[in-house]
DNA sequence: CTATTGTTGGACGCGAGAGTCCAGTTTTCG
DNA sequence: CGAAAACTGGACTCTCGCGTCCAACAATAG
């Protein structure tokens, strides 16, 4: 039994992994094999021991991306002032989209739909639903402690997140990121601009 | 000189071009154009005398589409209560997403848009752009006029249109209609109650 | 009828890319 | 050192889809 069983993976499943992301965010899902092998600086073979196909590779990056991308968006703080907590939310959400990684992988996962559905569906819950909904529940918990009054807390939830990432999905969808409102004020600016006439349309009816 | 010259296309083109657009929306822009022709009841060389290539087809779909879909969000008008015109134009862009149609097509150019970035680019211009300065010439009206207060008429559009369409936009993208908050209220709910909120935050100062 | 032009459908050439195969090399363990 | 397992790289097969070619057909003008 020479070599250790598990001594294949650690060091190149990484590379190919991290050079097909990076080629996949650049060139599209259409991507040769052959362009990740020489990125990652692996010999093509040695993909396919690692991942079976092409498909198992746009998987186990969806997979691991979702997550770490997603991963400082945790449920704002209610104990601060709802209008920072939101804040602070909105813009880790426009840094999230603005990274060439969060919008290519939404853009590699598009692509992919058509072939695989069940991939799109799983980014979809792990990424603007679970987002969605850790506001959601945030809102609630700030109506019934009297310090917002949100009538439907689903339906807010999208407001605020459509508010904050609405121009910037499409924009960077069809590589047009250069044009944005909000340019002049940076993201904390639109963030909390957006915190802002938020707190407004939803304040409690006395003030 | 048998046939008159123009008699070729009235009828193909325009068979043609339905066909490809409803086989692009729902296979992808990566459909055979075996699969185009055979839909359109056409030969395969016929769409190459029509368009000279797949590329020139999609470009001939886009700069059609866009116009047609984007037709009826004219400019909402400032004499009605603004409020009301607000729900009417974000009612009219809602239901501009949920066809099959709008949807579709910002897809398949997203998914073009590797290969042809001077398309995407006059897609974003005629739709989201067009769309967002529209809105954004109504609120400075509405804003001079003495009826709201808005600042940032670009950034406050940005704002409405992302609460409106934002959660369906990517829903779509994804092939993940089904789930979104708002079903039980139907378009029009959603539309109102957005433009309510959305007044609230941008009310004149005075209430 | 004849010439001209579009259409047809089917075969074809071609390039590109997924996935395989294999001989030779490297690495690690005993 | 020797054996086993992974890696290399390059050739290879197979499929698929764009775009072309061509011979027969249809329609229309003179």
């Amino acid at each position: 039994m020479p070599r250790i069983a598990g001594q294949i993976d650690q060091a190149k499943t990484e590379a190919i992994l991290d050079a097909a992301a990076k080629a996949f965010g650049e060139c599209g899902f259409l991507t040769p094999m052959d362009e990740i092998a020489r990125r990652a600086g692996v010999s093509k073979q040695t993909i396919y021991n690692h991942y079976g196909s092409k498909a198992d590779l746009i998987r186990a990056i969806v997979e691991q991306r979702v997550g770490e991308i997603t991963a400082p968006l945790t449920a704002p703080d209610a104990h601060d002032h709802p209008e920072e907590a939101l804040a602070g939310f909105g813009r880790v959400m426009i840094e999230m989209l603005l990274k060439p990684r969060g919008n290519a992988l939404l853009r590699m996962t598009i692509q992919a739909s058509d072939d695989m559905p069940d991939l799109a569906q799983a980014f979809y819950e792990a990424g603007p639903r679970t987002s969605r909904r850790l506001l959601s529940v945030f809102l609630r918990d700030e109506t019934e402690a009297g310090r917002m009054a949100v009538d439907d807390p689903d339906l807010a939830a999208e407001f605020f997140v459509g508010m904050v990432i609405g121009g910037h999905q499409v924009a960077g969808l069809l590589g047009q990121g250069r044009d944005l409102p909000g340019q002049t004020r940076g993201v904390r600016g639109v963030a909390h601009e957006a915190a802002r006439r938020f707190m407004r349309a939803y304040a409690r009816a006395g003030g």
